[in-house]
DNA sequence: GTTGAGCGTT
């Protein structure tokens, strides 16, 4: 095995790394030692001057495919946003106050489905795979001793933890999910995921990867097809995603504007007709990593009517001129959704649009959303949820408050009739008979942080998308549940009007989830937060 | 002795 001697910085003692049998180094092998680095730079014996190295796919590539690693001796890269935008040379401790600054985030993660069987010591042993695991417990019944099912974990780095929390985990022979305790409160709720604007056609995944991974490892990267002028790029470090946010760079001598895929919350009030109206309640589901919420939170009530002429992200994107008030206001989390290039609108509860013709059934941007209270009170005449059915039993998942903006999803385009349920508010706009704008749709998709979902559901076949990989960084991999063995069971979709799905179902996409019951078989409830926490 | 959505006697 070929050994990499790696030290934090220049000049530090190294410490020796085996690398994988192709000659690479994987970065969580690098990171399971340097917490927080995200690639390595030696120096060049004949230039003096420092190289990188080869970063892609979370592996870090020899400087020579012939001879290998050689002799160097490699430092670690750490992601610093201040690096590149501030000419104040900070102490060169920037790295160790970095990992100072990540091991402070780490927070004790709850294992879920844990197998009866499965002791402290195992699931230690199972998580050390990531890293440090600085506590690991299993729940007990007092009396018994029986395990509970359930149990904490803590890591000794961030990134770690991010890693397990972008993953899913066969513990004992259960799918176990892994998720931030709802008892922990927010903060530092950083997005991963940034929207990347004003993208051409030529640029290709790949050529974002390559580009992005220079600031930091890129988890992901997604670009909508057909074509539409943006992408999203996932980082696996949240701090590098927000790094970059407001920034143009060049790519392939295109100048693209990132952004963050989250709305911000000043927009909230700066900006009339975003409306993001953020809940303050859990779950609302940016990130994976983040599970519990976002840190955008501002409670305020954007209340919206009529057109606006914002621009939904600021110019990032190529929504110019409509409002979002164009898009339909349905399916909040109902609709199937595997449209995305025609109307959008209706959908207002399950619907489940198989529909080839362009419709889009989806949540609206710019809708303020309820608090969980009116969640309920909104929606339990017209989908017949009753608080326990699954998908809306924790009541996390904010809906969009359609009263506040006299928004009247009554889409009766398309394959959508007879099953899109009107907005029973019954007046104000009636989305479908707006002039649709795909542009505008992509940020307010983006501000909603639903469109990379469905578009990943969607083209997860004919990208080779890698589904797993992409839902595992939204939430613990809660809403990846369709995918697995189903050894849970769970309520159906409470709103199943035969295959109707939540809005991250795509029943029209091969995913390995239409069975008609959709999601939410293995959903505990959370998955509201899915529509979010796919975003970000 | 069973079970399978959840949230931790700090």
């Amino acid at each position: 095995m070929d050994f990499v001697q790696v030290s934090e910085e220049e000049g530090d003692e190294p410490i020796e790394l085996p690398a994988e049998e192709d000659g690479t180094l994987l970065i969580s092998t690098l990171q399971a030692q340097f917490p927080g680095s995200c690639g390595l730079k030696y120096r060049n014996m004949d230039s003096k001057a420092v190289r990188g190295v080869r970063s892609n796919e979370g592996r870090l590539f020899p400087p020579n495919v012939d001879s290998g690693w050689g002799e160097y001796v490699y430092f670690c890269v750490f992601p610093k946003e201040n690096k590149r935008k501030s000419d104040d040379n900070l102490e060169n401790s920037t790295a160790k106050t970095k990992r100072i600054e990540t091991r402070l985030r780490c927070t004790d993660l709850i294992v879920l489905g844990l197998a009866w069987k499965t002791t402290e010591d195992s699931l230690r042993e199972y998580f050390e795979s990531y890293g440090e695991v600085l506590m690991a417990q299993i729940k007990k019944d007092v009396k018994s001793g029986q395990s509970k099912g359930f149990g904490f974990v803590r890591f000794g780095s961030y990134e770690a933890q991010m890693r397990v929390l972008a993953n899913r985990h066969l513990i004992d022979g259960r799918w176990c999910e892994v998720k931030v305790p709802n008892s922990k409160g927010m903060g530092h709720q950083v997005p991963c995921k940034v929207f990347v604007g004003r993208c051409t056609e030529d640029i290709n995944s790949d050529d974002l990867r390559e580009y992005f991974s220079k600031f930091g490892e890129v988890t992901d990267v997604f670009i909508p097809r057909p074509f539409r002028a943006f992408s999203f790029v996932t980082f696996l470090d949240p701090d590098v995603a927000q790094s970059l946010c407001g920034e143009d760079h060049i790519i392939k001598g295109v100048s693209v504007h990132v952004s963050n895929a989250a709305p911000k919350a000043e927009q909230n009030r700066t900006h009339q007709g975003q409306n993001y109206n953020y809940n303050s309640g859990n779950n609302f589901g940016m990130h994976s990593y983040h599970p519990q919420g976002n840190h955008m939170n501002s409670g305020r009530s954007g209340h919206h009517r009529g057109n606006n002429q914002h621009n939904l992200h600021g110019g990032d994107n190529t929504a110019i001129g409509n409002s979002h008030s164009n898009i339909g206001s349905g399916g909040y989390g109902m609709g199937s959704n595997n449209n995305y290039g025609g109307n959008l609108g209706g959908g207002y509860t399950n619907s489940s649009n198989h529909n080839s013709g362009g419709n889009m059934n989806r949540q609206d941007a710019g809708i303020p959303y309820n608090r969980q209270n009116n969640f309920h009170g909104m929606n339990q005449p017209h989908n017949g949820n009753v608080g326990n059915s699954g998908w809306m039993n924790r009541g996390h998942l904010d809906m969009p408050n359609l009263q506040a903006l006299g928004i009247n999803s009554q889409g009766s385009s398309s394959s959508n009739q007879g099953q899109n349920m009107n907005n029973p508010l019954g007046v104000g706009l009636n989305l479908n008979s707006l002039p649709m704008n795909p542009a505008l749709v992509a940020a307010a998709l983006n501000q909603w942080s639903l469109l990379g979902n469905q578009l990943q559901n969607q083209n997860q076949d004919q990208q080779g998308g890698n589904f797993l990989s992409w839902m595992a960084q939204n939430n613990g991999g809660h809403s990846n549940s369709n995918m697995n063995s189903g050894s849970r069971k769970g309520p159906n979709n409470p709103n199943n009007s035969g295959s109707g799905s939540m809005i991250k179902g795509d029943n029209s996409a091969s995913n390995d989830q239409q069975n008609g019951n959709s999601w939410s078989n293995q959903s505990s409830g959370s998955q509201n937060s899915v529509d979010k926490s796919n975003f970000l």
